[in-house]
RNA sequence: GUCGCCUUCGUCUAUCGGUUAGGACCCCAGGUUUUCAUCCUGGUAAGAGGAGUUCGAUUCUCCUAGGCGAUGCCA
């Protein structure tokens, strides 16, 4: 069994492509089939290597592996070449020399007319020998076919029109490549966006012809943005890459994605060993869906909270070199992994969240300092400096304990001087448990920082 | 215009004629917590509209409306 993916490279990967390349990976693991990744590439005008690459790194980066390809259609010209050629001989195409003013013409006097648009059959019957190329689509009868997510889809061959299979400059169009290379390609599964459900009628039609046996259908719905229009650049990010250099784990877009169109029950998290054992194209919804930024967030922060420690390791490795932080000096990355895990949505967050401990810096952040370095913490921050100074046995346990006999000495509750030591320690306020973060920030670093706290305090009692 | 596809909480969805229409995200309230976060409890919120079939329709049929797609020498 094989299926394939094949984008014209245009721009990007972006989300609907990725998802539509999750189900047909799915789709080919789950029959233990060949995936195949096909590149549409005959607009020559509109193509471009960098597109190509960029839609290899996002299939990459998500872990849909391809079996076979990728396979680019601009090297098999000649194929569709002797096929064209075949169905001229054959007198199942034909030329055609209209003018793209008389097409036009014609399109907008039919529609005036509130009739369907299409080509009049000018051609026909003229034995033209140059010009574009159309195939003769039959006049009568419809093409039927059971689409495994839409059903059962019929359409009057009358709403069909004499297709250009060829250009005037010879070049194959995506009709009749996508049903030779489908053919050639040994294709059993074709799943792709239904924006494409309008051209199978016509090469069904292409298949009857050129007498070769039918692929089954699956077409699947879109994806939009928010407010329910197509999903495109204003709606924010919608290159898979971007979700990436946002902090995504790739399962957890993944994860997203496949609950965006189908579903097994009431279940939200799959591994991608479940997608593969559990998906079905029959539960593969028909209605398009809405991107929704704030579930794939959630979802990242399922996944960062559970996440195998070391794949944790690996995927923020890659924004820790982004963002120029260098953990080879100070705490174990692993420990601080674990103290921020809990506390981050996206690895961009941890990657800030990580900073603190492996980087000084020089200020605090000036309104938590308003608020949290008052004259009355002055003693208390000195308490702390005092008995950490001598501390012997930097563990957070003691490091608790210490906070605890300050604030019973000073008579205050705990937050009074937790929250203080908290901003010292991260200069932001955004730290989880002080004990544990105290101990991993060091105890030389953690003196330096509450003794820049009494320096504030101090400047501001002037 | 014409043709095709689609229509359950704001969003993603469950339901395969009989349910107080369930779950998840978001949001709100409460609890746990030294802040935040996590975690726990609870709450708000839906069958586009209209006919028909049926003892009974979210579920089946038809109509209307709306959305999307196609109508390209794009894919």
């Amino acid at each position: 069994m094989k299926s394939r993916f094949a984008p014209s490279p245009t721009g990007y990967l972006h989300i609907g492509g990725a998802r539509t390349a999750l189900f047909v990976w799915l789709w080919a693991k789950k029959q233990q089939g060949q995936f195949i990744l096909r590149i549409e590439d005959t607009d020559r005008e509109r193509s471009t290597q960098a597109s190509v690459d960029a839609i290899l790194d996002g299939m990459q980066w998500l872990g849909l592996t391809y079996d076979e390809g990728p396979y680019y259609q601009t090297d098999r010209f000649d194929r569709y070449k002797a096929i064209i050629q075949q169905l001229i001989d054959e007198d199942k195409a034909y030329y055609c020399e209209c003018s793209p003013e008389r097409l036009q013409t014609l399109r907008d006097e039919l529609m005036a007319k509130g009739e369907k648009a299409k080509y009049d059959g000018h051609c026909q019957h003229k034995n033209l020998i140059s010009g574009v190329v159309r195939f003769r689509n039959p006049a009568e009868g419809n093409v039927v076919f059971s689409d495994l997510v839409k059903g059962e889809i019929n359409v009057h061959n009358k709403e069909l029109d004499d297709l250009i299979i060829a250009r005037s400059d010879g070049t194959p169009t995506y009709n009749l490549t996508v049903v030779v290379d489908d053919h050639d390609m040994e294709i059993d599964y074709v799943i792709r966006g239904d924006d494409h459900i309008n051209n199978t009628p016509r090469q069904i039609n292409l298949y009857t012809s050129l007498g070769w046996d039918l692929p089954t259908f699956a077409h699947l719905p879109m994806i939009l943005g928010s407010d329910g229009a197509r999903l495109s650049k204003r709606h924010g990010a919608v290159s898979v890459m971007a979700y990436r250099d946002a902090g995504f784990l790739p399962e957890a877009l993944l994860n997203y994605l496949v609950r965006l169109g189908w579903s097994h029950g009431d279940q939200e998290v799959f591994s991608v060993d479940e997608m593969i054992k559990l998906f079905e194209l029959k539960n593969v919804n028909k209605a398009p869906g809405s991107f929704n930024q704030e579930k794939l967030l959630w979802l990242n922060q399922e996944y960062i909270k559970t996440a195998d420690i070391q794949h944790l390791v690996d995927q923020l490795d890659w924004h820790l070199n982004e963002q120029s932080v260098d953990v080879s000096q100070g705490p174990d990355i692993v420990k601080v992994i674990n103290a921020l895990r809990e506390r981050s949505k996206t690895l961009v967050e941890m990657t800030q969240g990580v900073k603190m401990f492996y980087q000084d810096f020089d200020r605090f952040d000036e309104k938590s300092a308003s608020k949290q370095f008052k004259p009355a913490t002055q003693p208390i921050i000195e308490a702390l400096i005092a008995k950490y100074t001598e501390l012997e046995d930097w563990s957070s346990e003691e490091i608790h304990t210490i906070v605890k006999q300050v604030c019973e000495e000073q008579g205050v509750g705990f937050g009074k001087a937790g929250q203080p030591f908290r901003l010292a320690l991260s200069g932001t306020g955004n730290a989880g448990s002080i004990d544990v973060v105290a101990e991993l920030v060091g105890k030389k670093r953690t003196l330096a920082r509450l003794n820049m706290a009494l320096n504030y305090i101090t400047q501001i009692d002037d």
